[in-house]
RNA sequence: GGGCUCGUGGUCUAGCGGUAUGACGUCGCCCUUACACGGCGGAGGUCACCGGUUCGAAUCCGGUCGGGCCCA
């Protein structure tokens, strides 16, 4: 511990004035930031539901709990964390909820891989109960780091899915939608994980590039291409191009599959490719989406070949019982023994495989549950949103448009919410629980009543398990109070933070529900922010070596560092590169910030301030009208939700027009006594107190230690800024100070001169007067005076340019003699130079641009550089 | 193959009809009582390429090439 760090850890947690010499000279942000984290209360968080201010709910994303808050979650809850702040500045009634996404198979693999068991080894309830456990330990870690980043979550409206509070809402709402017809049964082809042994849902499966190989064989006279042989057993038909030539006498005939030899017939359909292989292809149930289409389509019979574990079933005959690969393998050399393998080809194909795991899907019926999806009212729901940034709506209409197959919500899975459904064992039928008997675990009780259709009293209960998603996409539902008995008052939600990457899943399931439970959009707005790459521009990986945790950085740069990078990383919507540039120049503004703050903190304390002292200097003025100007930008784009803009804006005032142009300017006034004093002395503390706030949403601990100074309470607890100045002639008279300021320094530059280093008289030449309480001579250290009347200058030229590249081709030896003669022309010839000129006895022609006369100024007889800004001339006396 | 997005000084980025914003880096000067984690100034860009619309295009339109994402 540094000793600068003394003072922040001995100063007592109270709000209040401190004397400059107690000032620690570096900002320390580790200490700063532990002591207001410890400072803070929750409840100052707290959603209230009996408020008379406007209602603003966040539906924010419940991260699956894998004890790691990554920085793209980071990045994300940035975002929410800047608009909560500002909404709650703003005098909204604002809930910022913190839920977990619990059940799913990571944690089951994950509690299997550290108990050294698999999920059969012990019973189901103590299976639950371990992943339960695991889970805990997991939030528990991630709550920390939530907070250590200063999100200011309503942890009075926490929620966690495995909980039975919340599945039993997941329950209830699985309750309505079945009978609402939403929900059904059904026997169907859907993809399933072999290696998780579970059906997932189209959402679930990702597209890999992979090399396989093209098999070419004879099908009892028809030559047949196919990547999967194993499926020959499944094979249902053989389906050829209607207009295809080659394959005319085949129709309505049927072939003998080779190997198996059961009868298939030919069918014609326009979606074969006569390209693609032979032109014929054999339909398998299922080999892929294509083949379902197919079997529907002609309807073929059902032949399963694989079973739930990837395995070959019975109908293969001496085949039952290999994998996929392995029954590949024997396949292609019984087709090569019995002389029907004609040829092999490699081929680049996309497989679809389990996002979790990469494993190849299968597409295998079974019995199953499902959603149906009714594309128009979601359709409508979604335009009824307001989408930030707009395009990310494309991509919910693609997707929608795209839907074939209705949702498979049944998992064969065991750490999830049960399906709470009953089957009469004598009829089959389903029963369901009371909805006031939720939560409902099937596997573990009885319905209270016998079945409702035949009487009996004997029932099995639903093992499969519902997808994760029938959790989290009622999130909107659970924060805004939903129990079943009608629409809360707070539904919808104002708005639905999220990445791009879970469109089609949470906000597509989210929507679906929304509408199928509340015939209603379920936020009002959604924001969609990027992804997080690494700093060489690709996507985050451990074995790219790539990744940047938040522990680390915030470590390093601290908490507000990090949320400035999130703010002016990236547009809304746009992938964000992650950069160490980027922090560390937040890390810079925050010295910048701290050093201001100092400044006008020991300006405060000399003689307290008067916030009602009359503001007259022109520089004074000025500020205040910049300050205005920020505001409204800054506010504007906190609306918008353009965090970039809204911190950009700030930065520049602060450290632009603020500390390297107000300062210096009034810097000799603050230094002196009287009223001019004062009226910087308030301006200055109008500044402070604006930019406090403005930066409390984006940088909360920086913001409150420095507003803490003020003595005027928690600078998250103020309205935000409101602050308007309205006077153009400070805006363009203040510009054009900054300017000849600027100017003048260019000019000590030229010259070799120190900046502080002192200039004679200087003179200011502008069209309106310009009173600027002596601001710019402080600044400049010289005399200076502005005036309104023109300029009277003497010009005289002072020596000759010669053009050497022009003079020297042209005159050879004579040059030196031709300057002579040109330097002993009289100023009046030099000013208008003649055509010719008399050099050595013969009249010769001056050459273009041979020379230019050089200048210098009188003014009132005295020598002067003369500098122009726009139409203004600064003439600076030379001494 | 389709959709969406993007291609701007060394790197990243703003602009989205009037020759270019900022950050980091780089070079030079300056330790001026808030700050050298600073100040001031400079160098560095045919705004991917080709064509069109226009008095005028980085900006609009069409095409080409190349990234990224989503989907077949």
């Amino acid at each position: 511990m540094s000793i600068r760090s003394l003072y922040f850890i001995k100063r007592p947690i109270r709000y209040g004035m401190v004397s400059s010499d107690q000032l620690p000279k570096n900002y320390d942000f580790a200490v700063v930031e532990e002591r207001w984290r410890n400072t803070w209360r929750d409840e100052d968080h707290y959603f209230d539901r009996n408020s008379k201010k406007p209602p603003f709910v966040i539906d924010t994303p419940p991260p699956y709990p894998t004890g790691n808050f990554h920085i793209g979650n980071a990045l994300n809850w940035c975002y929410i964390d800047f608009f909560a702040r500002y909404k709650r500045m703003k005098g909204y009634n604002v809930m910022f909820p913190q839920g977990w996404d619990c059940h799913g198979l990571p944690t089951e693999v994950k509690v299997e891989e550290l108990n050294h068991i698999t999920k059969n080894d012990v019973s189901r309830e103590e299976f639950r109960k371990m992943c339960r456990e695991l889970t805990e330990k997991n939030i528990e870690q991630m709550r920390l780091t939530l907070r250590r980043m200063a999100f200011s979550a309503d942890w009075s409206n926490e929620y966690i899915t495995m909980t039975p509070k919340y599945y039993s809402k997941t329950q209830l709402s699985f309750l309505r939608m079945l009978k609402s017809g939403y929900i059904y049964q059904d026997e169907h082809p859907v993809n399933y994980c072999t290696r998780c042994e579970t059906a997932i849902a189209f959402a679930e499966v990702t597209y890999e590039d992979r090399e396989t190989q093209l098999n070419f064989f004879d099908f009892d006279g028809v030559e047949i291409a196919t990547t999967r042989p194993e499926l020959l057993v499944a094979c249902v038909a053989v389906a050829v191009h209607p207009a295809d030539d080659r394959y005319h006498n085949l129709k309505g005939k049927s072939l003998k599959v080779p190997l198996f030899g059961h009868s298939v017939p030919i069918v014609q359909d326009e979606a074969v490719d006569p390209k693609f292989g032979s032109g014929a292809v054999m339909i398998c149930t299922f080999g892929d989406k294509q083949d379902v289409h197919w079997w529907k389509q002609h309807n073929l019979p059902l032949r399963k070949a694989i079973d739930r574990n990837g395995k070959m079933t019975g109908i293969s005959g001496k085949y039952a019982g290999l994998s996929t690969t392995e029954c590949r393998k024997a396949i292609l050399l019984d087709m090569k023994a019995a002389g029907i393998l004609k040829k092999q080809e490699k081929l680049e194909q996309r497989v679809g495989t389990c996002w979790r795991c990469k494993t190849p899907i299968e597409i295998l019926s079974g019995r199953q549950w499902f959603i149906r999806i009714k594309q128009q009212e979601i359709r409508d729901a979604a335009h009824q949103i307001k989408w930030y940034p707009e395009h990310m709506l494309l991509r919910m209409e693609n997707w929608i448009d795209q839907m074939e197959w209705d949702w498979c919500i049944s998992r064969q899975r065991i750490f999830a919410t049960p399906i709470p459904v009953w089957f009469c064992t004598k009829c089959g039928e389903i029963v369901v629980p009371d909805e006031k008997d939720l939560p409902c675990d099937p596997t573990l009780t009885k319905p209270k009543h016998p079945c409702p259709k035949c009487g009996g009293n004997e029932f099995t209960g639903e093992e499969d398990v519902l997808d994760t998603w029938m959790d989290s996409s009622i999130s909107v539902l659970n924060v805004t109070g939903w129990d079943g008995t009608g629409k809360p008052k707070i539904f919808p939600a104002q708005i639905r933070p999220q990445g791009h990457d879970i469109i089609r899943t949470w906000a597509f399931y989210s929507i679906l529900r929304s509408v199928a439970l509340m015939r209603s959009k379920p936020w009002d707005q959604i924001l969609v922010n990027g992804m997080v790459l690494g700093e060489d521009g690709f996507k985050m990986s451990k074995s790219r070596g790539n990744v940047i945790v938040p522990e680390e950085l915030v470590g390093r740069y601290g908490a507000d560092a990090l949320r400035q990078w999130a703010a002016t990383g990236a547009a809304l919507g746009s992938d964000i590169m992650f950069s160490w540039n980027d922090v560390i120049a937040a890390s810079r503004f925050q010295t910048k910030m701290w050093n201001i703050a100092r400044f006008a903190l020991i300006q405060f304390e000399k003689e307290g301030i008067d916030e009602n002292a009359p503001v007259t200097s022109l520089a004074d003025r000025w500020l205040l009208a910049r300050l205005s100007d920020t505001v409204q930008v800054v506010s504007a784009a906190m609306e918008n939700y353009e965090f970039d803009e809204a911190l950009k804006g700030i930065r520049e005032f602060a450290w632009d027009v603020l500390a390297d142009n107000y300062i210096e300017l009034a810097k000799g006034r603050l230094y002196s006594e009287g009223a001019s004093r004062k009226s910087a002395c308030r301006v200055l503390y109008a500044a402070y107190d604006t930019l406090c706030r403005m930066l409390a949403p984006f940088i909360p601990y920086f913001a409150e230690e420095c507003y803490s100074y003020l003595n005027k309470g928690s600078v998250h607890k103020q309205p935000w800024v409101a602050f308007t100045y309205d006077d153009a002639a400070a805006r363009t008279e203040g510009d054009l100070l900054v300017k000849v300021v600027a100017e003048v320094r260019k000019y000590k530059h030229d010259n070799g001169l120190a900046l502080n280093a002192p200039l004679g008289k200087v003179t200011v030449y502008a069209p309106q007067t310009v009173d600027d309480e002596g601001d710019t001579a402080r600044t400049l250290n010289a005399d200076v005076h502005w005036r309104t009347d023109k300029a009277h200058l003497d010009r005289v030229i002072s020596g000759i340019d010669f053009n050497r590249a022009v003079v020297g081709p042209t005159f050879r030896k004579q040059a030196g003699a031709f300057m002579e003669v040109v330097k002993a022309l009289s100023p009046e010839e030099l000013a208008h130079p003649p055509k010719t000129i008399r050099l050595d006895g013969t009249e010769v022609a001056i050459p273009e641009n041979a020379f230019m006369p050089k200048y210098s100024y009188m003014e009132e007889g005295a020598k002067v550089n003369v500098i122009t800004v726009g139409d203004v001339i600064v003439t600076i006396a030379i001494k």
